[in-house]
DNA sequence: TGTACATCAGTGAACGCGCGTTCACTGATGTAC
DNA sequence: TGTACATCAGTGAACGCGCGTTCACTGATGTAC
């Protein structure tokens, strides 16, 4: 319930205990990924899970399912946001707020998009990559209409830029470093400088 | 002499075999550290270079001191090309080809930069860093009291975040991407759209 | 509600692997005569 | 120019390590009665 299980993963597990150290695992994950990045020890997050590392493979083959795993509620969320925020009222707002959540996200995850979607051409890996472009895509399109983003500009573009700002700052301990290369990012999607100069 | 041998080096190495092992090392490294990026296996780096692990201990003690030399001359080049571009007509022009040079070198060698800058926080390593940040800090700053950068931007944001492309365009193979992604960073940084839009 | 049992999840020692790194030994080189 | 030798570079087997991964076994769980 809480943690919004009901979708298209390969099995929802049928014991409790089962699912509790899926969750964990995933959870783990999750901060092992963020702190030493995706290439990661296993072994390692299965320890600090507190299980075997036969109960990590159990439930996740390799590396790149435990990934996939770790990445598909982030992703789903960001993806729903940007629906919810298509309809809002400023296409520019909306653009712009959406490309700052999916840099934290992006950053807290060290590339770990990036990793999925160039190391390896899996189909979970590739599902994700989608989603990700088709959101930035609706949202910078909408932009473009309105006339507050150039359109001589891919989603593509804008993804893969945002996806560097997040690999170059991610080991930083300036935090506000990757908001000023976000703002100038956005004035150039602008096209114009919006900012007092 | 065709190499520029002449500079700060820890010492060159008096016997000829040594020399050329060291300088195949060298070239070899720059190899398998653009083709697998700065975590290759130093072992891998020797064998292809035809000597035995030890010969690369000899020359160098660690990881880092491989990822310097590769680094050195490469940057030192790039520092000497700021150093010409400074005196040239177009500070706009100057600051454009620069990075795009620079961009080249950090594509290539993966954020090899990077990860010298960030990893490992030693002398050579600083140093490295400091180098290029000056150079471009010269060519930027120009380029503000000409008027054609906005002048709210630092050399070293503008410097992370073409590292941000080189990364996250190091393994794709769309050559054009990462030019598109510049172009639109240059578009940003003079502060108004300069191109046909 | 209580119990018996089949099922399925967890365990963790163990394997092979490639890594970084060392070191006793061999051999090539440059130099002094 | 030729030779003897001290010096310094190269060798590569070997070490310990942590990794990913497996599998025979143990044990917890859910279900049927």
């Amino acid at each position: 319930m809480t943690t919004g299980q009901g979708h298209a993963s390969p099995r929802p597990p049928r014991r409790t205990d089962a699912r509790l150290n899926r969750e964990r695992l995933v959870a783990t994950a999750q901060d092992v990924f963020a702190e030493l990045g995706p290439g990661a020890s296993l072994n390692e997050i299965a320890r600090r899970a507190g299980v075997g590392p036969g109960t990590l493979y159990r439930h996740f083959p390799n590396r790149s399912a435990l990934l996939t795993a770790v990445l598909r509620d982030r992703i789903e969320s960001l993806c729903g946001r940007a629906e919810t925020l298509r309809s809002s009222e400023s296409a520019d707002d909306a653009l712009a707020h959406w490309l700052r959540a999916f840099l934290t996200h992006a950053r807290v995850n060290q590339g770990m998009g990036s990793a999925l979607m160039i190391g390896e051409p899996d189909a979970p890996g590739l599902d994700c990559h989608q989603l990700i472009l088709d959101a930035a895509a609706g949202l910078l399109t909408r932009a473009q209409q309105r006339g507050t983003a150039r359109t001589d500009l891919t989603a593509d573009d804008l993804v893969q830029l945002v996806v560097g700002i997040a690999l170059s700052t991610a080991r930083s301990e300036d935090e506000e470093q990757s908001e000023r290369l976000l703002a100038l990012v956005l004035d150039a999607v602008r096209g114009r400088p919006l900012r007092s100069e």
